[in-house]
DNA sequence: TATTGTTATACTCTATAACTATA
DNA sequence: TATAGTTATAGAGTATAACAATA
């Protein structure tokens, strides 16, 4: 094993453009479990840093605002803090901090759960509704303009695999 | 077009369980480009996330930390700070930063480049060496763990469209 | 003038833990 | 006792911008 032959170099050697990331950082005598994943981390970053910048830029937003917006869209009556932490993975008192700034912006409203009073439901105000799908528009083009050189029959191969992988992982994760 | 049907319960009805991520906000509306991105940037948060939790509790370290280890583990005689932030993508002030806290408990070293008195080299100390090979085997074998469900096959043909994806994505991005 | 790196600042996200109110 | 949510705290990462030294 050479710990210093970057595996980046090893596989673009004369053909394709060296990608200054995570995945330079491979050496050649990884795993193929750790290849893959450093790949597909790579992957992600380059989507997400971008999406998240645009949010900022264009939007004055970020990628956790938008998940929480975007949860409670599949939840018109309102969803519950503890359903948004479980959801988005985050702690109840993130959740919380999330769910104030969206509230001073009007963007979301917390209702009295009138079967138990410890609770609030969250849910979209109309002005809430109107900026995500605003939000959401400008997320989908921008994904399609970032993903769009991809073969369609790539990109569902992808999609089915990554479903296998997922499962697969999920069931792994010590939390379960 | 149904605004509150969730994708993943379309999916997964009667089959597999429900996973608790950003895949769930996906409302079966999306094109197919959204909806592989939704579901790669779940595979990748489900480990990152538990990759990041233990490099913290069994290591006290982090992500930026351990990624700026490894690349030094590519430039046995030291890499410009310019060339870190290349290679990591974050700005010259957060390499700094970071390479701070490394030389404060001397895991990385600072060296003068006689070429050129602006720069500076940093290379990982012996310590910090003997750290990151810890560091590295404990990040394969979670990552073994995590993915080891995954079918061979499966693992590889991922790789390869993960390569095509970064690929055209990489030469999409504005800043290219 | 441009580049390298540092410093200062402000902000978001995150985990942890103590706390209140309610069940 | 347990649960839902809040608050407080501390720390990390990030971007931006001003700055000094050097090229």
């Amino acid at each position: 094993m050479t710990d210093f032959t970057t595996y980046t170099a090893v596989q673009h050697q004369g053909a394709l453009p060296a990608i200054p990331d995570l995945e330079t950082r491979a050496t050649g005598d990884e795993d193929q479990d750790t290849r893959l994943w450093l790949r597909m981390l790579s992957c992600c970053n380059l989507i997400e840093n971008e999406v998240r910048s645009r949010l900022r830029t264009e939007f004055q937003t970020t990628l956790p605002r938008f998940d929480l917006m975007s949860q409670l869209t599949q939840a018109p009556k309102g969803m519950k803090m503890s359903e948004l932490s479980r959801l988005m993975m985050v702690t109840n008192g993130n959740v919380t901090g999330i769910t104030d700034q969206l509230e001073r912006e009007g963007l979301v409203e917390r209702l009295k759960d009138a079967r138990d009073r410890r609770s609030s439901l969250i849910r979209l105000t109309a002005k809430g509704k109107r900026t995500y799908r605003k939000l959401q528009q400008a997320h989908e083009s921008w994904i399609q303009s970032l993903l769009g050189g991809t073969a369609p029959t790539t990109r569902e191969t992808l999609f089915d695999l990554l479903g296998e992988l997922k499962h697969a992982t999920y069931a792994r994760l010590p939390a379960c």
